[in-house]
RNA sequence: GCGCCUGUAGCUCAGUCGGAUAGAGCACCAGAUUCCUAAUCUGGGGGUCGCAGGUUCGAAUCCUGCCGGGCGCGCCA
C-alpha cells in the first residue's frame, strides 16, 4: 500500500525535471510515512522538506508542485498540504478493501514477497559450544536467530540458517575426559574430579550409557599416579594431564570413542531441543570439518600468498590492527598449533566461498570482541568486512516472584532451555525472547509467562484469532453460512471507526514485514501484533459480527477473516501457534 | 585505560533514513456482560526522553563532552 502511494509521487516527480534532479537517487518510498494522527491522513510524506535545499525552493512551494502533478488515482480521495510541507494522503475505502481482498486471496502467503535473487544471506546463530545442554541465553539467540530469518524470507531473501558446532579443540578433551572420569567412578575407581572440568549431572548421564566395549577397565594407581595437584591456580593443568592419562591407557583411538559419543550425545540433546521449540537449520557446520577438509591450511595459504602473516615469538601473526582491530593476533602458536582464530576466520571465509553474499551472525554479547578480527580476516582476504553483520544478543535473566534467579549451573536452580519451555510453553519463551530489542537485556518475568491472564500478551494475540474462530463456529450452530463474495462485494458498509481502525491497521501489516526484516527487529512485528490485537478486541466489544442483515454480516465476517489470516501469518514468523480455542 | 551495548512514565519497554501534540503493557483509580469466549473492552491521572553543548525548517533519534549501568579486551575455545 505504502508502494501504491509512493508510485504516485514517483509518478509526478517525474514530470518535474527539475525537482527530479533535485531528488536525484532519493528513495520516495523513504520519504512516506504511516500518520500517527489521523487528522494528517493515512500518508505523510516529507519529500518536500527533503528537496527544499537541493532545490533552493521553499517546502510548500515544492509540495504545492507536486500535488498539481499527482495523477488522480482511485486509492486517493484527498491530498492535502500540511505544517512545514508535508504532503498528507487521504485514502479512498475502496484502497483499503483492495488490500483485505488480497489478503484472503493470499491466505497464508499475504505479506510475503516473492523470493529475490539475492543477496544470498547466511545466518548463523545459537552455535553453542556441544559441551553441556542450551541455556536460557542460547534459547534467546535460537529464538531471534529463528525469527529473523522467518521475517527475511518473508521479506524474500534466500536464507540459509546454519549452526556452528565447536566440536573441535581442548574443550572436547575436557568434555572427553570428563565423562570418562564418571564412568571411572561408576566402574568403583575414585578419582579427584578436575575443577577444570564439565560438572553437570548430564555428564554423568552419557557416562552410564556411553558404549565401552572392548575397553579394559584400568586400576586406581594407572589413572592416578603422577598426575599434577587439582588446585584452583593450575585447574588447566591438571585436566590436561588427566585427557593425556586417558589417551596413553585406551589409546588416541579409544579416547577419541568416549569424546565423539561423548559430543554426539549433547549435540543430538541440543538438535532435539531446538526441534521441539520450532527452531530449524539447513546445515549443523563441523568446526572439525574445517581440518579434515584443509580449509584452515587454505585460509592460511592465502593470508600467506598476500603477504600479510608475519613471524614473531615463534609463532605466526596477523596484523588486524591494520584493519582496525585492537592487537594483532596470533593464528600459529608456536607449538604449531593452530589458533580458535585460524579457524573462524577459515569459517568466514568459506562462507563466502560457498557463495553466501550476506553473513549475519547471531552472537552472545560477550562475543562482540570477535568481530573486528573476524571482519579483518575477510578484508585480508579479499572480502569487504561488511559482508559480515553481527547482531548481538544482550543477557537474559529470569525472575520469579519479583526476585533474580540464579542461573548458574551449580546452584542447581533451572537454567536450561528445555526447563524453560517445559515451565511457560514454546510460545511464551518464543514470544518473550523477541518480545525485547535484542541489544536490550532481557527480563524475563516467568509469573507474567505463564499468567493466564490480561498480564500475558502471548494470550492477548492467541485470543484475537481463537475469537474469530469461535465466531465462525457459532454461525455453524445458527445453521448460517458465510457467503465471501457478497462480504466482498458489501465492503463498503464497514463504515465504523473500529472498522476503519482496523482495516488500517491489517493494511499495515506488509510494510511491517518488511521493516521488521531489514531492522532484524522482531520486537518491531510483535508490537505491531499487539496492537492488531487490540484493534479487533476494541471492535469485537463495540458490534456484533453475527447480525442479521446478511450484507452488513458477510461484510464483517470478511474483514475478521482478514485479520484471523494476518494474526495467524504473524505468529507464524514468530514461531508461535495461532489457536483456533482457548 | 580502550572498545561494544545501554539510560524514555512508579515498573518493564516501543519509538522506522531526523518529522507534526513522545507511545504501549503492568501497577493505580472509575466503569462496561439479558448479546459471537470478560484470557475482553471504555475512560482517567502519570514525562526535565541521564546531563550539557552543537548540527537544522525540525532532535528521544545525528555529532562532541560528561555522568550512571552491562559486557569484553588470552599464543583459551
Amino acid at each position: 500500500m505504502k508502494h501504491l502511494v509512493a508510485e504516485l509521487v514517483a509518478n509526478a516527480l517525474a514530470t518535474l525535471p527539475e525537482l527530479a534532479e533535485a531528488a536525484g537517487d532519493l528513495a520516495i518510498d523513504s520519504t512516506m510515512e504511516r500518520t500517527r494522527d489521523p487528522s494528517h491522513g493515512d500518508f505523510a510524506s516529507n519529500i518536500a522538506m527533503r528537496l527544499a535545499k537541493p532545490a533552493r525552493r521553499s517546502p510548500r512551494d515544492i509540495a504545492a508542485s507536486i500535488v498539481e502533478a499527482l495523477a488522480d488515482s482511485p486509492s486517493v480521495d484527498k491530498v492535502e498540504i500540511a505544517g512545514p510541507g508535508f504532503i498528507n494522503f487521504y485514502l479512498s475505502p475502496a484502497a483499503f478493501h483492495a488490500e483485505i481482498e488480497s489478503t484472503l486471496a493470499q491466505e497464508d502467503a499475504y505479506g510475503r514477497q516473492p523470493t529475490k535473487e539475492g543477496p544470498k544471506i547466511l545466518l548463523e546463530f545459537v552455535s553453542a559450544n556441544p559441551t553441556g545442554p542450551l541455556h536460557v541465553g542460547h534459547g534467546r539467540g535460537a529464538a531471534f536467530g529463528d525469527t529473523v530469518g522467518n521475517l527475511l524470507e518473508a521479506a524474500g531473501y534466500p536464507v540459509h540458517r546454519e549452526y556452528y558446532v565447536n566440536d573441535a579443540g581442548r574443550q572436547m578433551d575436557i568434555l572427553g575426559s570428563s565423562v570418562w572420569l564418571r564412568w571411572l567412578g561408576d566402574q568403583g575407581l575414585e578419582v579427584d574430579f578436575p575443577k577444570g572440568g564439565y560438572r553437570g549431572d548430564y555428564i554423568r548421564d552419557i557416562a552410564r550409557d556411553i558404549d565401552m566395549s572392548g575397553l579394559s577397565v584400568p586400576d586406581a594407581a594407572a589413572v592416578n599416579d603422577g598426575l599434577p595437584a587439582n588446585g584452583d591456580d593450575n585447574k588447566d593443568e591438571y585436566v590436561d594431564a588427566l585427557t593425556a592419562r586417558a589417551k596413553s591407557l585406551h589409546g588416541e583411538h579409544g579416547f577419541d570413542r568416549v569424546r565423539q559419543q561423548a559430543l554426539e550425545s549433547i549435540r543430538d540433546e541440543i538438535k532435539e531441543d531446538l526441534a521441539e521449540f520450532g527452531v530449524r537449520f539447513d546445515t549443523w557446520y563441523s568446526e572439525k570439518s574445517l581440518t579434515t577438509n584443509n580449509l584452515i591450511d587454505a585460509a592460511i595459504d592465502v593470508l600467506k600468498e598476500r603477504g600479510v602473516l608475519y613471524e614473531k615469538d615463534g609463532a605466526t601473526w596477523f596484523p588486524s590492527t591494520d584493519y582496525g582491530d585492537d592487537k594483532d593476533r596470533v593464528v600459529i602458536r608456536d607449538n604449531g598449533v593452530k589458533t580458535y582464530f585460524a579457524s573462524d576466520i577459515a569459517y568466514h571465509y568459506d562462507k563466502r566461498e560457498r557463495g553466501y553474499d550476506l553473513l549475519i551472525d547471531v552472537l552472545g554479547a560477550d562475543h562482540h570482541g570477535y568481530v573486528a578480527r573476524v571482519r579483518a580476516g575477510l578484508e585480508a582476504m579479499g572480502y569487504a568486512g561488511e559482508d559480515l553483520e553481527v547482531e548481538f544478543i544482550q543477557f537474559v535473566t529470569l525472575y520469579r516472584g519479583g526476585q533474580q534467579m540464579q542461573m548458574s549451573t551449580r546452584s542447581g536452580e533451572f537454567d536450561t532451555l528445555r526447563q524453560l519451555r517445559a515451565e511457560v510453553g514454546n510460545d511464551a519463551a518464543r514470544f518473550y525472547y523477541v518480545m525485547r530489542s535484542n541489544d536490550q537485556h532481557l527480563d524475563f518475568d516467568l509469573d507474567i509467562a505463564t499468567s493466564q491472564s490480561n498480564d500475558n500478551p502471548v494470550y492477548y494475540i492467541q485470543y484475537a484469532h481463537a475469537r474469530v474462530a469461535s465466531v465462525f463456529r457459532q454461525l455453524g450452530e445458527k445453521s448460517l453460512a458465510w457467503d465471501q463474495a457478497n462480504g466482498l462485494a458489501n465492503l463498503g458498509l464497514l463504515v465504523e471507526p473500529q472498522e476503519k481502525a482496523l482495516m488500517t491497521m491489517l493494511s499495515r501489516y506488509p510494510e511491517i514485514v518488511e521493516l521488521a526484516a531489514n531492522n532484524r527487529a522482531p520486537q518491531t512485528l510483535v508490537h505491531y501484533l499487539r496492537d492488531l490485537a487490540n484493534d479487533f478486541h476494541t471492535y469485537y466489544n463495540a458490534h456484533a459480527f453475527i447480525v442479521d442483515d446478511e450484507a452488513l454480516r458477510d461484510a464483517r465476517l470478511f474483514l475478521i477473516s482478514a485479520t484471523r489470516i494476518v494474526v495467524a501469518n504473524g505468529l507464524g514468523i514468530l514461531g508461535v501457534s495461532a489457536p483456533d480455542k482457548m
